[in-house]
RNA sequence: GGCUCCAUGGUCAAGCGGUUAAGACGUCGCCCUCUCAAGGCGAAAUCAGGGGUUCGAUUCCCCUUGGAGCUGCCA
């Protein structure tokens, strides 16, 4: 067993971004192909941003992206708790030793403080950076304020002069002048800690070894490595990746809209297609390949074949993916799927689904499209007479109107109505009339569907009907052009 | 504003000093076809701009421009 650890660390705000999904799928490929350990961990330190239930749905999304960790809160593991709130106490002896050694500082200005200065800095335009006032306090006389009960924060205590770095297997180096950084809160008035500390303090605690995670951490991060040297720790390996895009200026994001992993599974995409698009998106394999399973993934992913770049969410992709994985599943498979969605449109019509499944099989690219496809078969929608012209079919209202007529009377005629029968005798009309295959099919389809387009031809969908809604509607189409010839005369 | 980072077609991207600058999605055209898809074939479309370095820059360096992230007692 290697000694590579990494985490996925969300907080419980909601559903699972896709931007977080794809940085979750990282850091598991990058454990799993080195034989390491993938790691939950909730980051939930923030008590005023807590959602009820997000904790219980992270674990339902991560099962369901297949990305199985081998610790986390429900499922244990050696370094718990995993939820930062249960590990609350354990943060402020930590802080106390860095108050300790100088790296850090109790703090004692009151927020209202705080706000004004700042607001007076950016009055003035001047940049805002705590002014290390409480740093000054006599040890004494700070320790005596902090045992009377008087409300406090510890800061860290950056220096002054110097950089901070550190190395990131992506991005290379990365350095900030010290005199340009803020003294981060550490421990909060409430006695819990940042994500700026915490995130420390536990990544060591667990043995973190390689820390993947969003470029958001990027610039913050030489910062965490002044805390690892205040503490004589070995920092973690760092990678950070860039953000998932909207378009070129915006981030995805729950409150505009966008889709998270839960919305997509809802609207018909398979895990498998979102996973493979995800993977994609940033991360680019040596050759041309584009299709991986979850376990194909874990054997091909490579750190170098990661962009450093922005790259932007593209649904068309995305659907591509999804019609092409729909297009390999198991018929039986797909049949089931479609079920429900068959369901929305047509519940009680007696349509045959399965072969309707067998025409939507290949026609599907997300299945919240299917009800829409298929709503035709249950209510004739209401069409425009141009729809019985068309020039490649060579298709007019007067041919359509004699078409239909004879059309009519030989599906009549027709004993046992199967496609086959159908579109026999159709094309036997087409030939002793020398009209072309699709004079025939053409009017017949249009005044069946409604539609200039269907999952099928005219004679299949015409078994999907059945006999007397197919004379129904052949009839209706004849009225419907009857009645346009005489307006027409008039 | 300051700091950090990024920059190849519309999108995802390969490329890591010398290439006709891959491939995929999307778009368009043709073929196939009882419509539409699917499938087959083909096309258009990219190195942000300017300086260097070099015999030679998409590739290395600098500047500009554009964009992103950070700049919270949020993560």
């Amino acid at each position: 067993m290697s000694d590579i650890r990494t985490r996925f660390a969300p907080s419980p705000t909601g559903y699972m971004h896709l931007g977080g999904l794809r940085t979750a799928l990282y850091a598991y490929l990058f454990a799993k192909q080195r034989g390491g350990k993938f790691i939950l961990r909730i980051e939930d330190t923030d008590q005023e941003r807590e959602v009820p239930g997000a904790v219980e749905l992270i674990y339902e999304d991560m099962h369901k992206a297949g990305l199985d960790y081998d610790e986390g809160p429900d499922v244990g593991g050696d370094y718990g708790p995993y939820i930062q709130s249960r590990r609350k106490d354990l943060y402020l002896p930590y802080a106390m030793q860095l108050v300790e050694s100088g790296a850090a500082y109790p703090c004692f200005c009151t927020k209202e403080e705080l706000q004004a200065r700042r607001d007076k800095a950016t009055a003035k335009g001047e940049q805002w950076k705590y002014d290390k006032h409480c740093l000054h306090i006599d040890k004494a006389e700070a320790k005596r304020r902090m045992e009377s009960g008087e409300p406090y924060v510890i800061r860290q205590n950056i220096p002054e002069t110097g950089v901070a770095s550190f190395e990131d297997l992506l991005y290379g180096h990365v350095e900030t002048e010290c005199a340009i950084l803020d003294d981060n809160v550490l421990i909060k008035q409430d006695g819990l800690p940042t994500y700026n500390f915490a995130n420390v303090i536990d990544d060591h605690l667990m043995k973190i070894s390689h820390v993947i995670r969003g470029t958001e951490y990027l610039s913050s991060t030489p910062k965490y490595n002044l805390l690892y040297e205040a503490f004589g720790w070995q920092p973690p390996t760092y990678m950070h990746l860039p953000v998932v895009m909207k378009d070129a200026t915006r981030k995805l994001s729950k409150r505009h809209g966008d889709p998270t992993f839960e919305d997509l599974l809802e609207q018909g995409y398979v895990r498998d297609a979102i996973i493979n698009f995800i993977a994609l998106l940033g991360w680019a394999p040596k050759d041309d390949r584009e299709f991986f399973t979850l376990p194909e993934l874990v054997e091909v992913f490579d750190t170098d074949g990661l962009s450093k770049s922005p790259a932007i969410f593209n649904t068309d992709k995305l659907r591509w993916f999804n019609s092409e994985y729909i297009k390999k599943m198991d018929f039986e498979d797909y049949l089931k799927t479609a079920t429900p969605w068959f369901d929305k449109a047509l519940q009680g019509k007696g349509i045959d689904y399965r072969r309707l499944a067998e025409l939507m099989h290949g026609r599907t690219e997300v299945f919240s499209q299917v009800p829409e496809m298929v709503s035709f078969l249950a209510e004739l929608p209401d069409y425009q007479i141009d729809l019985y012209s068309h020039k490649k079919m060579k298709t007019d209202p007067a041919l359509s109107l004699t078409v239909l007529k004879l059309a009519l009377t030989r599906a009549a005629a027709l004993q046992d109505f199967t496609e086959d029968a159908l579109k026999e005798s159709l094309m036997e009309l087409a030939a002793e009339n020398e009209w072309k295959t699709g004079q025939v099919m053409w009017p017949v389809r249009v005044a069946l569907s409604g539609l200039p387009s269907t999952p099928g031809g005219a004679t299949e969908i015409a078994y999907l009907l059945g006999k007397d809604e197919t004379l129904q509607r052949l009839a209706i189409g004849i009225n419907f052009l009857e009645q346009f010839q005489s307006m027409r005369q008039s």
